[in-house]
DNA sequence: TGTACATCAGTGAACGCGCGTTCACTGATGTAC
DNA sequence: TGTACATCAGTGAACGCGCGTTCACTGATGTAC
């Protein structure tokens, strides 16, 4: 639907693309998945369906694109955070914070890469992501925290600070917690701390599990 | 699609209504979300599109209804847990535990209800719910576990053990962890000492704070 | 330097599909006289 | 006891919709001779 548009030079074709990439992303930012057609996309770019064709051969390969967009940014994002940490559990917090705010920034990109159908990149992903933060756990035994089994201390880890995305992107806006910050960082150490601590034999929660001695 | 079906006596007409609830949940199982269809469940009850609407206004008021279904078994399976478990910790994590059971248990249900759209019922359900685990929660601080603020360390647990049903079912089964009883006590044990233990004012993750001096 | 040609980024119209939904109708059954 | 009638659970055919996708075509542009 967007106004006209001037035809790409001779080999400039692949242009088309990249823009076709960033109605998609708003698309979904402003409507969600629904939004995300190749019609709309089409129309957004002002140009007709079957031109979308010419660089994508199939709505599947669009939204793989899409999904694979989301990654790479989720991914510098998350490594921007490490540098200058130099204690790994706190390197290990800043890395769910970091992966909190940006499902909370991005909720239907993420929710399109969390929730859509699963390719075999997406699947790729997904565990590079898992890797990801599983390495930073292993950093966290390696300096001398008790953890039993990397692989399973993080896959509890993921869950939560999934859960904590997850959670608030499923449900309107205005029912959010007031101070997103505060939620993040909340959500963030419940997740470490509880991941950790019961990373080696831990007896099931019980009263005087959680209450110290004063 | 399955066989004959004799036609419902003169009064009886809304035997139709519950066995269209039925059937929309085990299309739900079978297919997930997209295989929930008007002429699928009325074809797989041996009825034509149109009787559908003698039970259900809409396809709306279909997905409606079986959410509702969904969520009082839900509640059912929550209360039959507390019975009989005096330390509220131990309740709160036995809780814990039903709640990521049953999701994995029925993932399309869960889905259905937790990244669906939200009617007003649906979220006065959700409501209900993170209500209920408010409520175990404010039970082991009267109790005399620290906790600070009952509802953000409520949405703090409900965030964890929605993570731990999520991260699963958005996978393939195959790809599940191999003890799911066992993945299910850590994610819920986790849960509860991560969000418990963090509901006091407590300093972010660092190595100090998860290494216990032996 | 002019012209024929190949290239290539797009167009325009149409396709079949499954969906939710509507509407006029049917035919068995309990009930009133 | 027999018959006309109202009731009501369903049918059958069709509607418009937006979707992904296909196919034959167009028209500007760089290039070879």
């Amino acid at each position: 639907m967007t106004a006209s548009r001037t035809r790409a030079a001779k080999g400039q074709g692949g242009l088309l693309r990249d823009q076709l990439l960033d109605i998609a992303g708003r698309l979904l930012e402003d409507g969600g998945a629904d939004a995300l057609t190749i019609r709309a996309v089409a129309s957004s770019a002002g140009v007709t369906p079957p031109a979308v064709y010419l660089h994508f051969s199939s709505k599947r390969e669009l939204v793989h694109a899409t999904c694979l967009r989301v990654w790479s940014s989720l991914f510098v994002e998350l490594e921007a955070v490490s540098e200058g940490i130099s204690d790994p559990v706190t390197a290990l917090y800043e890395t769910c914070v970091a992966y909190i705010a940006f499902g909370l920034r991005h909720p239907a990109q993420y929710r399109l890469v969390m929730d859509g159908e699963a390719t075999e990149a997406s699947r790729h992903n997904e565990d590079a992501c898992f890797r990801y933060f599983r390495d930073k756990v292993t950093a966290c035994r390696e300096a001398g925290v008790p953890v039993e089994s990397p692989t399973e201390t993080a896959r509890v880890l993921c869950s939560a600070v999934h859960g904590a995305v997850s959670l608030l992107i499923h449900q309107e806006r205005d029912t959010w917690p007031s101070d997103t910050a505060r939620y993040m960082a909340r959500a963030a150490s419940a997740a470490v701390h509880g991941a950790l601590l019961t990373a080696s034999p831990t007896p099931p929660p019980s009263m005087s599990a959680v209450t110290r001695p004063d």
